[in-house]
DNA sequence: TTTTCCCAATTGAACGTTCATTCGGTAGGC
DNA sequence: GCCTACCGAATGAACGTTCAATTGGGAAAA
């Protein structure tokens, strides 16, 4: 095993205990102390790889961004038309955020908090871009509406977001019905 | 001036100050110190309203819920057909968080953090009630989808909070002609 | 091949600060 | 004289961060 691929373990140690301690206690709530103990590293290592634990939650949000990132990519059949991939893009949106609850959580807190503001990557996310270069399509073949596209983008992610934090929550249960009900409402409302 | 305005008026100000600053510098970096000294008083007279930090923020949310709750019932004329009736609501709400940006982005600390967890009245919102109320008429008369209730309520309240959020960010530029797009989206994906 | 040396990785106890909370005391209305 | 509202310095625990010490693997020297 490399150097390198040890570096990463130990990283990514810290990124994980990191984001379920933060999702389940808060930014607040969670003592370096804590993630060094569930990463199962000193306290000082931390420190070897992150300058604060301002700089380490920051760095985690840009982690779980790429994986994210990653992960929603591929799996687009482009010679469908643009109604079903629309729908299958707007499920796997949906499922990604549901296998990664910890994901979702901490990425909810982490945008409504002041460390948003001093993200390097707040105006470019990636995410948002993914599901904006898809709309764009649609919009120019006429499929959908004549609309800002930044804001359609942000309304169909947050209806995802929403959808799944709904399921976590058990508000309201999700099945394959209603998940095909939600998608159909944001279906309608931006198609033209 | 009675004992309990005098009271209502220090309450409010620690109410006040925790606010704004929970707002700018999320839950862990306002110190109850701070807060003590925007309102106006001594760190002590704090505990004499409130048990804890944690009590204090959780009453500020109660508080914040109950003053929406006022904003949001008036202005509704029940003549008017279903539609129109739907876009005033949309909007009103819009604006009352566009408004009330503090209590816009406390509350959705808030409700991503572990407080909400453990907010006795975490299952009856009544914004969300308000919201669910109306589309009910809406449903029940036939001029909306069939569909769980709420499903629909969190959904369309969802779109709104995060139009003001784009709005407050700047992200895009919300005119009266965005506002109506929106609205319109969500209007159109819910009505059958 | 063996020895030496270096440096990055790692440790965890110790430090200094910050912060929530306490408490003894004052003021004033009833 | 009692009770409620209020004060703010004092307290002690918790926490982020530091640092002197240790390890181990690999490169350079022998």
């Amino acid at each position: 095993m490399s150097q390198e691929e040890i570096l990463a373990e130990k990283k990514k140690a810290i990124f994980e205990s990191t984001l379920e301690l933060v999702r389940e206690n808060g930014f607040h709530g969670t003592p370096m102390s804590l993630v060094a103990k569930k990463a199962g590293v000193a306290a000082g290592t931390i420190y070897h790889y992150f300058d604060s634990k301002d700089t380490l939650i920051i760095a985690l949000h840009g982690y779980l961004r790429s994986r994210m990132f990653k992960t929603m990519l591929d799996g687009d059949d482009e010679t469908r038309d643009f109604e079903s991939r629309f729908f299958t893009f707007w499920k796997k949106h949906y499922h990604f955020y549901v296998q990664n609850p910890n994901a979702l959580y901490f990425i909810e807190q982490f945008v409504n908090s002041p460390y948003y503001e001093r993200c390097p990557e707040k105006e470019n996310d990636r995410c948002q871009n993914i599901i904006a270069q898809f709309l764009k399509t649609g919009i120019e073949t006429g499929v959908l509406k004549q609309m800002n596209l930044k804001l359609m983008s942000i309304l169909v992610h947050s209806s995802v977001v929403t959808t799944a934090k709904v399921s976590l929550t058990k508000k309201v249960e999700i099945g394959e019905t209603e998940l095909q009900q939600v998608a159909q409402v944001i279906w309608d409302g931006i198609k033209q």
